[in-house]
DNA sequence: TGTTAACAGTTGAGTTTGTAACTAACAACG
DNA sequence: CGTTGTTAGTTACAAACTCAACTGTTAACA
């Protein structure tokens, strides 16, 4: 029935074709549940961790020592989804927090030598994923594939 | 602590540059969020959606009667959540089920005059926001997008 | 046939998420 | 100072998701 099989003449000729493996939305969510799908794999069963826990992770070990607002700020992740994570990092031991005392709402946060560990161990395994994307779709498609993804995320500067 | 300055002689000089803005599973999740937005602000304050529910709509629009089962094979979307889409669609009169009885574990499912009229509405949005992501990158750039995607998302054919 | 395996779809328990309201601390301005 | 507004972060509750177990049905084959 939503199948016509002659769509001429009927006033919606450009939409009688729509196929939604072209629609991005559908398309961006196949490819990143996918992709997600080996990596988190590893940090689930490696360190029983969820995905806002591995960013949170990443973002201290890549940047360093900050507070819970400014991953939030690069990450645009949702405030309480980093609550969370932070939580469940500390109770873990993998970062401490340091209350600022000029500035008593904020709090730093920053990786214990066992959250250091974590980090290296699973930023190896993002490198090799990587490398393995690049072997097979050739440097120059991902470097596209990269700039269009960031302007899509609306990421403007770092 | 993280950012040592000087990456060389340490043995992971590859790491030390990791940027978690260049990771694709991290990317991927960042567009795929930011472009579901605004689709997803229609066919929730518009229908009182989930995003499996347009899904599941989608299917049957584009493809016509079909089952629960060939739904999850070409979405890939979980069994339990697709039942629990289709019962949503169905108390809503958006969709019917009719038992298959030469194999009566089999439902057909069936958008009803009311679950087509919400399709053809919200296919039009999708088809305007795709016109708008052409204009925005160019046909060339979405059309190679949109193949690494597929490929990336594992799709074979259809 | 009778038994066992496989499949379509549903349900339930536990976990995670989203929304909004909350606490505590600082800022601005009369 | 003191009221009002804003910000960092947490918590409560409802909605949604995951995983495993379940029902009912067909298939396989001894």
């Amino acid at each position: 029935m939503a199948k016509t099989g002659d769509a001429k003449g009927r006033g919606d000729e450009a939409a009688e074709g729509f196929d939604l493996q072209n629609f991005l939305p559908y398309l961006l969510n196949q490819a990143a549940e996918e992709s997600s799908l080996s990596f988190q794999r590893v940090y689930k069963d490696r360190y029983g961790m969820l995905r806002t826990e591995w960013r949170v992770l990443f973002h201290l070990g890549i940047y360093g020592r900050m507070t819970a607002r400014e991953i939030g700020a690069r990450s645009k992740m949702h405030k309480t989804k980093i609550s969370r994570a932070v939580a469940k990092l500390a109770e873990r031991r993998f970062l401490t927090r340091e209350r600022d005392e000029a500035d008593r709402r904020l709090e730093y946060l920053q990786l214990t030598t066992a959250g250091e560990r974590a980090y290296r161990d699973l930023r190896a395994v993002a490198v090799d994923y990587d490398a393995q994307l690049v072997a097979q779709f050739g440097a120059d498609e991902v470097a596209v594939l990269r700039r269009m993804l960031r302007r899509l995320a609306g990421v403007v500067a770092d």
